[in-house]
DNA sequence: CTGTTAGCGCCTTCAA
DNA sequence: TTGAAGGCGCTAACAG
């Protein structure tokens, strides 16, 4: 029977059925995917949506997955640090058989339990910024390496040779990728790296207003002349550091941060930065995650009549992963309005 | 049969049950709900989550729901202004008979739609910062009116007599409620409203520094000494305003913010601002809604051996509005540092 | 092509 | 108490 309507006898049932189609009738889902043996439910399991880029994703993946017929289920994973294994929380997700796929935000050290549940044919796709993904599971992330190249790369084009590093702690991949990035504009520009002038943060604006110090205390040949942090939080105590001391950035001291948050275009200075293209990665993302949940279903979602064959049914091909680029952002707090970026 | 285990015969079915719930067994939620006519999801009807204060708001949910054995499913309605009135997506939510209830994130105008589902006995709770809820229709908002009056009042505490106010949009209600706590607090202190101090902005930056300038252009005796924005977004355009005028934040100009965005504690200078409860607005209005939908629940939520009798189904009583304080959070851009907030 | 039937995995009721 | 049967609303595989 359709929905709660009350019982009639099973010969009108049908054409019942056929008029509640014309007008608008909405079937229930739990029944469709019980009876279809296919949910039209997909997982997000993120972390804590207070994570100033999670919004971003999640709008680009509300929008792709609200132009379907699929539903979003959130699992929304407050951890602390994000540090534990939520294999246990994964299993228990998939067990329930209500999703029919999952996007895993940031899936820390969980990554390597949804590459298993990928390879046992279960639709998975990981959106990450970290770079080192398990073989062969759907994976997006960011170019950090080429975006911090960049953010370097601009400040040596504004004269600055002596340039500062914080880094992101240094069991993320991140801060290494940026690290790197950050070498590879030095280099390129025949600066020699200094490792007084590299230090490691938490991405928090304490440890970036305590590096930022530390940088000023040197003795002032050494001191840099810019900083590039490696998170716009950790800039963001960068410029209270600086102007704590009476420096005015950009005028004595330049700052680049990485992230985009969405605050950093309306600071004063606004903040020159690194844009990560979340929301097209949450786009992406959840367009692979539908690709793949649709070549799973039965008769690959073509109508059980016409005379196609259902592809073999692990269609699991195509882009499996995807770097996006990162952008620079040029605004106040690097000192160069060559570009007259206005947001 | 329970999920997808290999067909046994029906003997010994029963026994296998047993067996695995005591080793961590899932049921299938979707099952589940059709068979017991009481469907475990919950759904969240929410703005754009990259509005600032919705993933505090999420945060909440996400807790609440995730402490319980229901899920949560997202509707995230990106629509671009949230004017439009979405009783048309809301029909089709409850169409499909996913979730057995809904929260409602700033609903705007299908706000009466959601009141009249809940007259119907499905469960809703709406949270607002507006004020006018419709009848009877559980709903958490916040005191706009006491938060702007304190804010206003500390800035009279700290000397400044010409205070202005930059409002929001005053098609929301909101915008109205923190205006006339300005003009309480005002009022309290005997200081006359000045209409040249009082201008309409839209709540995002580029209004606030528009606004600001306005002021910044009063001859010096009528200009104030002392801005009140009726969000922190609006303050970032004041901040920025007086920078480029040379005005020194808080030396020549005190600042005072609304809502208390993420970044808003790590800019230089610190936003002073009113603090929502977004997290706890969260907590309150999934455990309502919780509360709401066992209600409605055969049994009411006891097993079916007890002597109780079920409520009468409609238990739909107890808190149905709630108005939660704002807290004034004083920081550096208000030139008081008489509690010294560091965060 | 339309019509019918048999479940999907679970809950609930009734019988033992 | 324990167990078997019926059905939740729908889809899919089969008949006509």
């Amino acid at each position: 029977m359709l929905n709660q309507k009350p019982d009639v006898d099973l010969a009108t049932r049908e054409r019942i059925l056929r008029i509640m189609e014309e007008q608008g009738f909405v079937p229930n889902i739990a029944a469709s995917g019980l009876a279809g043996r296919h949910s039209r439910l997909l997982g997000a399991l993120v972390p804590s949506l207070t994570w100033p880029l999670v919004p971003e994703l999640m709008r680009g993946v509300g929008e792709v997955v609200g132009s379907t017929s699929y539903e979003l289920i959130l699992y929304s994973i407050n951890d602390v640090n994000h540090e534990k294994d939520r294999s246990d929380v994964i299993d228990r997700i998939v067990g329930t058989r209500l999703a029919a796929g999952l996007l895993a935000v940031f899936p820390g050290p969980s990554a390597k339990h949804l590459a298993e549940l990928h390879s046992r044919d279960f639709p998975v796709v990981l959106i990450d910024d970290q770079g080192i993904p398990p073989e062969g599971t759907p994976w997006i992330s960011v170019d950090n390496r080429v975006g911090a190249f960049e953010a370097t790369r601009h400040l040596i084009g504004l004269g600055h040779r002596r340039i500062a590093h914080i880094q992101g702690p240094l069991k993320y991949q991140v801060s290494h990728e940026r690290y790197l990035g950050y070498c590879d504009a030095l280099n390129e520009a025949g600066i020699p790296l200094d490792p007084a002038l590299v230090r490691e943060g938490d991405f928090t604006p304490p440890t970036g207003r305590t590096c930022a110090n530390a940088f000023f205390d040197l003795p002032a040949e050494k001191r840099p002349t810019a900083i590039f942090a490696g998170s716009d939080y950790m800039a963001y105590g960068v410029i209270s550091a600086a102007e704590q001391r009476g420096l005015r950035v950009p005028g004595d001291i330049a700052v680049v941060g990485f992230d985009d948050n969405p605050a950093s275009a309306h600071m004063e200075p606004a903040l020159t930065t690194v844009r990560q293209p979340f929301y097209e990665m949450g786009r992406r993302a959840s367009e692979m995650l539908l690709a793949l949940v649709d070549a799973l279903r039965p008769m690959n979602g073509l109508n059980n009549n016409g005379r196609v064959p259902g592809v073999p049914s692990s269609n699991f091909s195509e882009p499996i992963r995807i770097k996006m680029p990162a952008s620079l952002i040029v605004r106040a707090s690097c000192g160069a309005s060559h570009r007259a970026t206005i947001e």
